[in-house]
Formats: structure tokens, sequence, C-alpha cells
DNA sequence: CTTGACACTCCAGCTACAGGAGAGTTTACG
DNA sequence: CGTAAACTCTCCTGTAGCTGGAGTGTCAAG
């Protein structure tokens, strides 16, 4: 099948499929006119790199993981080697964001969100204590 | 003062005040040298700035936040406004990222992570229902 | 034979910097 | 006074993961 097509049956962008080729990701010849075909098995890595981006995972964690895949002899070890550490990247990702939630959110509340120039976000950014 | 001081002053890198120059965010006027300049004022801002940044507000946010800080008469409403749009953001970035680790955790949870090569995370990526 | 839907290859831009090369300036030490 | 360290400058590249657009080529239908 042509781009188009493996774009839709793998809900990804045509962009985002030549994108992955370049760094290497996919490989895909090309017909005579220069065209890239895909196979089905061009379709599985797609939608399994389409399902490990969705989980957080990196395009390194997805090529590294697409040998895991392909290598029926490999210990679940390796994969929950590679898993585990994005669990931790995501685990300080969030706490980075939940703290800046918090300190906004209360910020926020505070504000009245007025006419009045008199404002709790601006003297906080400004360096007052409060 | 000269960027280095402002730097250890401000706690930011050389390289990030040059930046918030380079995208006017700052301007810094220059001694005969060529050398940057900045005063207590400069200061300030760059504290700003980096304190807004560690709320999550992009570049984009402070550029405005500064307009307001330096307007004694601007409306509270105002500087809610922008800070309700970072906290969505905020918001729909934490829920990515929990879900993300929420479905990655289960995963790892049921992943063995020994020897053998049944693996619940490759099968999950690879489309199999579990 | 032309129109439209595809496909292709660059190149640029997004966010917010960081690293490094290569060059000039200032400062401290002997 | 000389020199070497420390500081500063500009410019270019790279990061992650695409997305948009320009300009061009291919192919099937009408």
């Amino acid at each position: 099948m042509r781009i188009g097509e493996i774009s839709k049956r793998s809900g990804l962008p045509a962009k985002t499929i030549r994108h992955y080729e370049d760094v290497g990701l996919i490989r895909s010849p090309r017909s005579e006119n220069g065209y890239r075909f895909f196979t089905d098995n061009d379709l599985h890595k797609l939608t399994f790199i389409a399902q490990a981006r969705s989980l957080g995972f990196t395009l390194g964690d997805c090529r590294i993981l697409l040998g895991l895949y392909e290598d029926r002899q490999r210990a679940s070890g390796d994969v929950k080697r590679v898993a585990l550490e994005s669990l931790a990247r995501l685990e300080r990702k969030l706490d980075e964001l939940e703290s800046m939630r918090a300190a906004l959110g209360r910020l926020v509340e505070r504000c009245h969100g007025d006419d009045r120039p008199e404002c709790p976000i601006i003297d906080r950014l400004a360096g007052s204590s409060g």
C-alpha cells in the first residue's frame, strides 16, 4: 500500500510516517515512480509505535522496543527495564507539573480577577513573600 | 552590572539571558566594548521571568505578564486570564501524563521482568487486547 | 487534455534553551 | 609590563517530534 492508505489505517499522518523514516525508525522501499510502499508488517510496526508513543515512550525507546518486539527470544526483563525508565521520566515530569499546578492554583484562587490593580499573582512573580 | 553578575544574582545562565534578549523579552544596552550592561531593574525583570517560568508560564506568557507587571493600573482580571489559561494547559498536560502513567504502570506491574520472553508490555504495544 | 487527488523533496518553524568554536576584553598576578 | 585566566562577544548547531508550506511530479477519471 502507499503512504495515504497506511496513514489512514495506522492513524498516523503521512508527515509523521515520513519523519519516522527520516530518523530511521522504519524503512520503506520505493516503487519505480519513487513512491514509498508499505506492507502489513509495516502497518504493525507503525501501530506499535503509535501505541508506544501514546504510553509516553520516546522515539528512542520505540527504536529499542521495536528491536525487542522483533526478537521473539528477548527477555521480558529487557522490556521492563525500558518501561521502568519511561515510567520514572513520566513521574518526574508529573511531579514537576503538579507542583506548578498547585502553586499557580493557589495564586489564581487568591486573585480577585476584577478591575482593581491589586494582584497576588503579579506580587508573587515580583518576588513578594506572599 | 555585566552578564556574569546578573546571571549569578538571578540564578539564570548567561546563555538564557542572552536568549531572552534575542527573543525580545528584555533589552540590554551595551558598553563601549560591546558588553551588555544591566541595571537592578533588569534584575527584577529576570527574577520575575524566572518565577513565572517556574510556575509553568511560557515565554509568550512572560512577555504579556511583564507588560502587566509594568503597568501599575492594569486590572487583576487581565493577569488572572493569563494565569487561568496557563493553569488549563497544565491540567491538560497533567491529565495526559497521568493516563500514560496509569496505563504504563499497570503493564509494568504485570510484567515479570525475568528471562522469559512472555511480556504483557510488548503484547499490548503489538495490539493485543490484554 | 485537463483537473484533482495523490505523492515527492526540501526548507522553515515551533519551545526554550545548551554546547561549542573562534575571537576580543578585562583583570589579576608576578 | 607581560601574560594567562576569566569573562564576554557572535554565530552555528543540536535537542524532540513533529507540522506547515513551497514547488514539483505522478496517475486515474472524465
